[in-house]
DNA sequence: AATAGAGTAGGGCGAGTGTCCTAATTCGTC
DNA sequence: GACGAATTAGGACACTCGCCCTACTCTATT
């Protein structure tokens, strides 16, 4: 295993201080604290800040990508998939309920300061939904994948962000069960449907 | 009627660049380019600029209770009340897609920025949420009336997200819909469910 | 042992920040 | 018109920021 590089460690310890305090309040003395290196040898690595935040933003784009490989593969079933992709917030309760959801919050934040990264960070969430829409799809969504890849994101996205307000750990569950609750109503209108397109293709048939 | 005092500029113009830039991209500077005030006459009005933060938090919170009061009068049915929250969405979708949620990225900010105000800023939250829930109570959910106010809550504040990361009015409108329709589900049941116990107390009458 | 190149340390620069002070101005009251 | 209070303007302050430069150290190769 190649070991990690310094670079490796300041967009690891960046990532973790823009998810925690936000882009523009993390300084370059917060990042190099961290990595334990001198604050002059930065500009040896990145020029910029903003190189650091695309750096950041592309490791995170790698990690989500392989994250949704990985459940391609572990889940059979669509169903299965979607469910690994709503059970994030239980995994990341903890900091969720301290910083919000990564994503979201970082997009939000680039939009107020109008930083030329904001259309990296929005890929992001277009990763999700276009992985998403591919699970609905395969659901037999095919008309209103997008639509419910949007709608899944979006409950997501006001759960994380309710549940970091109110410190609340409990109404992540809950809301989670709820999710689980539509997606399984999700899949049995589907299945309803494509029986009856079967059955109706039969009945043409004879 | 009392005319508008420079404290009330500062204010108003806080708020909304506050909204537009968040609180930490927002300088003294730019506030008084706004209010048109010299930079230094602003420790007469406010010592600190935290002080600023809790002005605008408190005038935020006024102004919502005002809203919520109003609406109270206006809707006669808690359901007509609930949908006119629903409806803030639609009102003010061109603000929502550029920026975001107000209530929803100021909290976000503060809690990245560990603010002393954040437990301030978080008292929006809560004054909708127990405005939420008193209607729902009223539409006769006793016991869930507080997790459907947080599920409401939360889907907001997830269309505001994500309609300012994709820059889509139009899922906003989608959203709205289906958040509609399930209130009209919503009192239904409780309509059902009322009707049930209804004839259930006549018959142990009679 | 000598050299070149990659990587690091420390500090300096100008700009911008929040905060604060003081002199000037405006305004209502006598 | 004079006086005192309320309000304002302009700038100084100490500090932090991102950015940049240069001298130094380490390591691998010859």
């Amino acid at each position: 295993m190649s070991e990690k590089t310094t670079r490796d460690h300041i967009v690891e310890a960046a990532d973790q201080l823009f998810y925690r305090h936000g882009y523009e309040h993390t300084s370059f003395s917060d990042i190099a604290d961290v990595v334990q290196i001198s604050r002059g040898n930065f500009y040896y690595h990145f020029r910029t800040k903003d190189e650091i935040l695309d750096a950041v933003i592309d490791a995170r784009l790698a990690n989500t990508r392989k994250m949704l490989e990985r459940w391609e593969i572990e889940g059979k079933h669509p169903a299965d998939r979607i469910r690994s992709f709503i059970h994030i917030l239980i995994a990341n309760r903890a900091d969720i309920k301290r910083f919000g959801c990564p994503v979201g919050t970082l997009c939000t934040e680039l939009a107020k300061l109008n930083h030329a990264s904001q259309r990296e960070a929005n890929k992001l969430f277009a990763l999700f939904r276009t992985w998403l829409r591919r699970q609905f799809t395969l659901l037999g969504h095919e008309a209103d994948a997008d639509a419910l890849a949007m709608h899944l994101l979006a409950r997501s996205q006001g759960v994380a962000t309710l549940a970091s307000a109110f410190h609340d750990e409990k109404f992540i569950k809950q809301e989670v069960k709820q999710m689980c609750d539509w997606l399984s109503s999700c899949t049995e209108r589907a299945a309803r449907k494509a029986h009856d397109e079967h059955s109706a293709g039969e009945r043409v048939r004879r």
